[in-house]
DNA sequence: TGCGCTTTCGTGTACGCACACACAAATATA
DNA sequence: TATATTTGTGTGTGCGTACACGAAAGCGCA
């Protein structure tokens, strides 16, 4: 392996002239330079990666920022534990990674959460901008400071975030319609929400347009029909609302819920009128994967969480240390899951059970 | 950070001697190594693996040894690909990837194949046993030299390699199954496979099994039936061998082929014949998802080869560096593969173009 | 008891390679 | 001539690795 030594050597000039050229650092005359870049490229020079990490020591920080975890919402413990996995995978590379999390339901915890990030002093940034006037303000200091910053899970539109790593929820609702269509020919399915996911949430009404989409895109006689509700509890008035329209509606086959919430009602409908029903829902956390797997959920949709947080950090860590730009939209495959391949699946989720690096 | 340094001050013994417990080299009374070994535990001290990959320089060498790809079978440029990124991804932790290839028809050309590797004096071996009898004198070979090996994609019993990277091929065979009966609650089913697979390859006969077995366990009326042809090739008598089957047995609903070679089963059959017919096939190659895009094939059964080139590069990688014992058997996802969540599932795929690194 | 020998135990340090700073030399400007 | 500016050099640093070597302790033997 040739190294910068060599190569001042057969230049005739010092290794750190050369480190200079590499590196674009100035101060040396055309002549020198352009002599240096030729022996470089003859070589097909590219600097020792290990010995360059050790140098610089930790001259990189990664921080991320999401929201936190707990037994109410397990689902963003996947994407944490992608990032520790690439952490550990890029500490050879002189990356140090930082997290940081917030209350989703609480705007104000999520920019206190971002001020701590800050004097972390990062090199960039991995979000999910969950409130969308907080984001405003978080950017605007991200961009005085000239930190780049990638948008992780939740795609929103108006900022110069460098990419975004998560799933097109469009395609995915229409292989959810495509999905529920294909065991039961004639349909109608419902789509069961929570109203306050209408506005806040646009993943879950891409989801829908998808859904309603397959059946128009392909002549589908089958109609889907929608019901709102307040929220996605297991309390008694949910599963009222809910039993009272599967009763009056008792031609409906099957049930699309936009949501990582379908146990929740899967909890709330009564099992005989349960077995006739096909479920499709999103995301393979604990509950939605007991479902699967003791069949009252045909399908789950995944998101791949664990690989969105573990592709963001290495997509970061190649921009930081290789200057590869990322894709700008990294759209993450669109898992189809049943309670056959659902144990393959998460091969890599448990992995690091540590739950330490929490700030 | 604590370094071997500060270890060794706080001791009040020298680098060199805390450098010899870490590794275990000897030559350290036992009342010094008690005494260091508290202060590392005391400091949970490890190793930074930055600097001991500089110092080592490429002491850890894995060779790859799997069948050369080429226009008529490209499914192993994806393995390779895998390992060629995974050998990007672990330079910084010293280690240095070998590639060598051969002729998947030819024993020979695989033995032969393997002992240039040999020379190339690998620290451990990522083999693909296409060959039983081979496989044994290559397996003796490395086991006298204490070479670790770990087979990919191909799982053949009686030896002792660390570990399998690769599918179960039972339970996608028993998806594969699954899916073509959601869509035709009726049946039957046809199975059409290659001659020669019959007794080579266990995986074909694993997933016939557990198509096979789906049918059985769901006590479901329909039938399956096989069709077993010399070789599966495009033919003019694998044509007319197929169609008149088909034409002799038009109640068939479905074909099942469980090999990577459902394209050239689309090419044999009529068209018109073609648009009565479910189509599901396994993996991901170019020619196989040019079917599914063109909707004569309804399914893929993805066995993620880039990834098993991945991760068996990766899994090594942390057995050498950090000693973690890779799981025995590890199964990669059972991806579905529809034509419309196809084009997300292969972003890793053709990342790297370079055709370099082949021996 | 003393001499020389072998083990045992421990030390010191060069090396791997890139990085970046302090400094020197050469050249240009006032 | 004195002062900036450009261009180039030399070297300490990051941290672990492993070898050469030195010191001490143990042993046998006269």
């Amino acid at each position: 392996m040739i190294t910068i030594k060599d190569i001042a050597k057969e230049a005739q000039v010092s290794e750190g002239t050369v480190d200079r050229v590499i590196h674009n650092r100035g101060g040396v005359s055309k002549k020198t330079e352009a002599k240096i870049r030729t022996i470089l490229e003859r070589h097909n020079f590219s600097v020792n990666p290990i010995a360059s990490a050790l140098a610089m020591k930790n001259k990189y920080v990664i921080a991320t920022l999401m929201p936190t975890h707990n037994a109410d919402d397990i689902f963003w413990k996947s994407p944490y534990l992608g990032v520790l996995k690439a952490a550990n995978d890029v500490k050879t590379s002189g990356i140090l990674v930082n997290h940081f999390s917030f209350n989703q339901c609480d705007p104000h915890s999520y920019f206190e959460s971002f001020k701590t990030l800050l004097k972390s002093k990062p090199t960039a940034v991995i979000m999910v901008p969950n409130f969308s006037k907080e984001t405003k303000q978080i950017v605007s200091l991200l961009e005085s400071k000239n930190i780049p910053y990638l948008f992780l899970n939740i795609d929103i539109d108006g900022f110069n975030n460098m990419a975004f790593v998560g799933q097109d929820s469009y395609t995915a609702g229409y292989i959810a319609g495509k999905l529920i269509h294909s065991k039961n020919q004639t349909g109608p399915f419902l789509i069961i929400q929570a109203r306050h996911n209408i506005t806040k949430n646009n993943a879950v009404s891409n989801r829908i347009k998808g859904f309603n989409d397959y059946f128009l895109k392909n002549n589908i006689a089958s109609k889907t029909q929608t019901l709102k509700l307040d929220s996605l509890d297991n309390s008694l008035e949910t599963k009222e609302k809910i039993n009272s329209y599967l009763i009056d509606n008792p031609e409906i086959k099957g049930i699309f819920v936009p949501s990582s919430r379908i146990y929740i009602i899967v909890d709330c409908i009564e099992a005989k009128t349960l077995k006739n029903l096909e479920l499709i829902g999103f995301d393979n956390t604990p509950q939605n994967i007991a479902c699967l797997l003791n069949d009252s959920v045909a399908f789950l949709i995944s998101q791949k969480p664990f690989d969105q947080g573990y592709e963001s950090v290495r997509m970061l860590t190649d921009y930081l240390t290789q200057n590869k730009i990322p894709n700008p939209k990294t759209f993450l495959p669109i898992d189809i899951l049943i309670k056959e391949n659902v144990k393959y699946n998460e091969r890599n989720a448990f992995v690091f059970e540590k739950e330490d690096g929490i700030n």
